[in-house]
RNA sequence: GGGCCUGUAGCUCAGCAUGGAUAGAGUGCUGGACUUCUAAUCCAGUGGUCAAGGGAUCGAAGCCCUUCGGGCCCGCCA
């Protein structure tokens, strides 16, 4: 039995008696006890019903608890009332312990059905195809990778997209750039390709338009020929949006990232979709072809308010804007219109899981990679265009079909960290920019991380090879940045520090994958399997019941998240968890346990936690390694 | 001017959805614990007018209103 039946046994009980002494139904509450004075569980039903029975909670709380007591089984062994009024259970500490460590030995321990297998898409990466990844775009991305892994973990049916913005105005720059402003196609000896377009070519051509007019101009033309198709230049920007896409993705997959399908932003334009959306808000009465005043010649939406501005969709030449692209797509996802695409293979991730792309060629397979709810996670400078997005998608979905903008704040840059830039902030810290070049690449604070780590492995475990240290680093510099990237609330501005990222104390990635390797390292010298048949008696010190009882919320944490769409629940809760170890760990010998039972119960425990920390840790994508 | 977000310990943040028990962590600082399962650890101390004011409530960090501070967004750019 988990925990949270053990919450609904009680729940059912007080239900029944409260129903009994023919009090009125509430709403009530049964949890953890938020302090260890007030035992294992409470309720709150007293408070609820104070005002409707015009008693005071701790009366009622009081006739409930006497009912209970008299007929509590095997499971509850003491029930207490506490002012101002809460009815407080202690649990058979046997039988509790017994309880969760038995159902965390299951395989699929922590999984909860919330989402009933619901056809569910998670958008996410989406950065243009004319850089590298820089530390906000890693946000976006861990955020969405960890939505996703936890949806599943909820029974939704998730398919990842990304997004490639192949047909865009900063695509444009860096083929002007190969073209008309004199760089190689090659990079440098050593450099990434993704790396030389973002921090050579398009910081540099994007300061030249300034005084060159001649690039600007050709700007123009050849983001039109980008959209077109056909053309060589076209041809050649297929070229090297892929070449850059390419070594993103190998970033992400360096994250642990992985995707369901590509879809390219050149092939929507191409495809039929958005004649069809067009033609359907037309339809609908959504837009307007507007005949006076300053959008004189536009499609637009009307503002229902009188501040807001109307949003032109179509200008007056006839090219759709920005947000209009997003429109097609958006219907895309919720599989609203019929599919134009076909699917090619475009690469076998790490974990085996295939990565299709769009194709409009006819060769290729037909896959529905669409979702009856879209969540989008876009940071949350986009809110307004994503609330007109989310507001045209409700005028013609069908069904109970929905689009959810996923929103975050960005991350900025310290002011420190800003001044190894040789950036000037007066005091401030500073927003990220890649066209004027102020930003941080991932691989370049992977790689930092990864010294440190590396250096930190090889001191700790100088006995362990080459192969097996560069592992570990790797595996903890990863660990470090994405719980780094996900431990604060998405409306948290997250300020990036060099040097404070590469701390790893604390509230850290790494402290809690420590805590792993601690215990993969007693299990080790244990000798034998822990054996789960016997009884856990001896386990009632405090750090062993607290420890239990952790190892016991899993599975409610990974529906508090799913439903809040909350990914850094999950990581606090893979912190409290190794925080009950390492103190357990601290007071508490396992091997010297004494008696040959006392050593299996505890082993059994540090199994169990062994167990459910490292599949929390796979919800937030950091791996749990045996050794640090 | 309008919209969204935010303000809790020196610093970085939990807690706020669903009001309830002495407001919690990390970090910093001070001190302590490695002959005993790895000290990326643990233990103790230090540190708070929960931005300010008002309201409803038996009860507010949380709900409502007002004000103030900070960030972002509001283009026939993307």
């Amino acid at each position: 039995m988990t925990l949270r039946l053990l919450f609904e046994e009680i729940r059912s009980t007080v239900q029944k008696i409260s129903s009994d002494l023919g009090y009125p139904a509430v709403n009530f509450d049964v949890s953890e006890a938020s302090k260890p004075e007030f035992g294992d569980i409470s309720c709150n039903i007293g408070f609820l019903l104070a005002k409707p029975l015009k008693k005071r909670p701790s009366e009622i709380s009081e006739s409930i608890a006497e009912k209970y007591r008299a007929q509590k089984g095997s499971l509850v062994s003491e029930v207490n009332v506490h002012q101002p009024g809460y009815l407080n259970f202690i649990v058979n500490n046997s039988v509790l312990v017994k309880s969760i460590l038995e159902s965390s030995v299951e395989k699929n321990y922590g999984e909860f059905d919330l989402g009933g297998g619901e056809k569910t898409v998670v958008e996410h990466t989406s950065v243009n195809p004319n850089k590298a990844l820089h530390i906000g775009h890693v946000r976006n991305i861990i955020i969405g990778d960890t939505v996703a892994r936890i949806l599943r973990k909820a029974n939704y049916d998730v398919n990842v997209l990304n997004y490639v913005d192949d047909s865009g105005l900063q695509v444009a720059d860096i083929i002007v750039g190969f073209l008309y402003g004199g760089f190689s196609k090659e990079p440098p000896q050593g450099q990434k390709f993704d790396h030389y377009c973002g921090d050579v070519v398009y910081v540099n051509i994007t300061e030249r338009y300034e005084t060159e007019r001649h690039l600007a101009e050709k700007r123009v033309l050849v983001l039109k020929e980008l959209e077109e198709g056909r053309s060589e230049i076209a041809k050649f920007g297929d070229e090297i949006t892929r070449r850059v896409l390419e070594e993103q993705l190998k970033t992400c997959w360096r994250l642990g990232v992985v995707y369901d399908c590509l879809n390219f932003e050149s092939q929507i334009i191409r495809s039929s979709l958005w004649k069809t959306v067009f033609d359907k808000m037309k339809s609908l009465g959504i837009i307007y072809l507007e005949n006076e005043g300053k959008n004189s010649g536009c499609w637009v939406i009307k503002s229902d308010s009188d501040v807001e501005e109307d949003k032109i969709l179509v200008r007056s030449n006839g090219i759709a804007t920005y947000i209009a692209k997003d429109i097609p797509y958006a219907a895309w996802k919720l599989g609203i219109l019929d599919d134009p695409f076909h699917y090619k293979q475009y690469a076998v991730q790490k974990n085996h899981q295939v990565l299709w792309q769009t194709t409009l060629e006819d060769a290729g397979t037909k896959l529905d990679f669409a979702g009856d709810r879209v969540i989008t996670v876009i940071d949350s400078r986009q809110s307004r265009l994503q609330n007109i997005i989310t507001k045209i998608i409700s005028d013609f979905k069908s069904g109970k079909k929905s689009y959810v903008h996923l929103g975050y704040e960005s991350v900025t840059l310290s002011q420190d960290t800003a001044k190894t830039l040789n950036l000037e902030t007066g005091g401030k810290s500073v927003q990220m920019s890649g066209r004027k070049g102020i930003y941080v690449n991932a691989d370049y604070v992977l790689d930092i991380l990864g010294v440190k780590t590396y250096e930190e492995a090889k001191k700790r475990n100088p006995e362990l090879d080459e192969v097996s240290l560069v592992k570990i680093a790797e595996q903890v510099a990863v660990g470090a940045l994405r719980y780094a990237m996900i431990k604060q609330d998405l409306d948290k501005i997250i300020t990036f520090d060099l040097s404070e990222s590469l701390s790893l104390e604390g509230d850290t990635g790494p402290y809690i994958q420590y805590a792993h390797a601690r215990a993969v390292r007693i299990l080790e010298k244990a000798g034998k399997a822990p054996e789960f048949g016997s009884t856990f008696d001896g386990l009632a010190t405090v750090h062993e019941r607290d420890l239990a009882k952790a190892i016991g919320r899993f599975d409610i944490q990974v529906e508090d998240s799913a439903k809040n769409l909350s990914p850094k629940l999950i990581a606090r809760y893979c912190h409290e968890l190794a925080v009950s170890f390492n103190s357990f760990y601290e007071h508490v010998k396992v091997l010297a346990a004494g008696s040959p039972e006392m050593i299996n119960a505890r082993l059994c425990l540090v199994w169990s936690f062994k167990e459910t920390l490292r599949k929390a840790l796979d919800l937030l994508g950091i791996d749990a390694p045996d050794r640090m």
